[in-house]
DNA sequence: ATCCGAAATTCATATATAAGAGTTATAGGA
DNA sequence: TCCTATAACTCTTATATATGAATTTCGGAT
């Protein structure tokens, strides 16, 4: 099926792989392309955008660093899916005193609300004045002990019911992407040390007072829409964030 | 120059490519090339290995994507170097409330000492027993204010002459690999909160018992030998540990 | 001094071939 | 006839090379 893209291909701006590589992203971030899918064939994709195969697949290496797709060779290039490991090294850093990550467990779930949502959030969330959002507050914890204290804002409008299901599960990007189609590509975090308050010493077991670790993060979709705001509050006596430098 | 390296090219191993961009990174590691040096052209490592210049492009490219070496059309192949702009959006994380990075200003050096390694110092930098370390401990600032309190341990067998330096620059791993060769390529960071001891909060001039953040970084030479163990105490109320999550 | 072109570089694209994985066909025994 | 092992085929991604374009530098003619 070639469908002559070679006219939307501009020979003067960019190179092609480039623009190969911006026709494909798109087609990803719109859904035409889901996460798990299998992606036309480097030939076929060759055929359809009329270059070689050598261009296309140079516009899928740029996919595949930003781990949007994925390849296996003789099988085909899949878009890339939140499975439990990938978002365990992707988004979550917190290691114990031996450097290991460890999926936490079961977390207790405080509060699940719609609400309006308040200033900050709209702003970080950049969605307008009267929006709504779905407020989850839960504890998760690290070899049993509660450790994380977490957050999470989202717009209700990107997840319909979503503050009437009772047990939301512990892999939040995962249930996002399959019963949303929502898909967590980035996500920018800001650290900092502050004391727990009485609710926070609480639920973590803490003296009121004792430092904790904040952590303010804000998730992008495909698209670049910022589609989570999340704060959590972390017991760092045994834990810590591990960032690698590369 | 060939040196006949299709010799050591091995056939039925890993990819020319691969192999290619082996014997280019132990080059470089090595200080065969050091930082800043041009490298032979695409064209020449071709010959030199007995492959086509895209072969060699390619090995190269894997060299770039590490931030080993910058390309610049037309002019050639350079080895990277630590520029104080690299080192500040590299290795530098502390942002204020605008998500901007600021330059720390003039450090205050408090000491800077030779002694024999403490066993955790040993430990992290992977040496025996017995070595010795060069231990500088500073104040940095940011928009005049004091902000972070650093202890950094270094081997003095890298670094000779180090401890008798009344001055050391503000950029550090600029100053490192100008005047010592060695050339800082990664690190691992472990980030936690704690509480300000009575010295921290003089420094920093923050209450005892202020919440602090804690950063712990181990950090590599080219070769892979961790080369740096460093302690900051940062005061964290108008700045944050900022991090992309790509 | 200024312009122009040749030489050197990286960059872009195409082509050919190899290597991996799955499917189908086929031959040979029970 | 039925089952099984294997060979052959077809699809995929992966690797290697060839050719020309874009970009910078530099020297020589004007």
């Amino acid at each position: 099926m070639n469908f002559g893209f070679k006219a939307i291909l501009t020979t003067g701006q960019a190179p092609l792989y480039a623009q190969i590589r911006g026709h494909l992203l798109q087609r990803i971030a719109l859904g035409l392309w889901k996460p798990g899918d299998l992606l036309p064939s480097e030939t076929a994709l060759a055929d359809e955008f009329a270059v070689s195969q050598g261009t296309v697949r140079k516009a899928l290496d740029g996919l595949v660093a930003n781990n949007l797709v994925v390849r296996h060779q003789g099988k085909g290039t899949f878009v890339a899916t939140h499975t439990p490991q990938r978002e365990l090294f992707h988004f979550f850093h917190l290691v114990d005193q031996n450097f290991t990550r460890q999926m936490p467990e079961t977390s207790r779930l405080i509060s699940c609300q719609l609400r309006r949502g308040e200033r900050h959030e709209l702003h970080n969330l950049k969605l307008g004045s009267n929006a709504h959002v779905v407020v989850i507050r839960r504890v998760r914890r690290l070899y049993g002990k509660p450790v994380i204290m977490e957050r999470i804002v989202v717009p209700s409008k990107l997840f319909p019911g979503l503050s009437e299901n009772d047990n939301v599960p512990n892999e939040l990007y995962h249930f996002f992407e399959k019963t949303y189609g929502v898909t967590i590509h980035k996500a920018i975090e800001n650290i900092y040390a502050t004391s727990a308050n009485q609710e926070t010493s609480l639920y973590l077991g803490l003296k009121q007072g004792a430092p904790v670790l904040g952590i303010t993060r804000i998730a992008e979709s495909l698209d670049g829409a910022p589609v989570e705001y999340r704060l959590s509050l972390c017991n760092t006596c045994a834990h810590t964030y591990m960032n690698e430098i590369v």
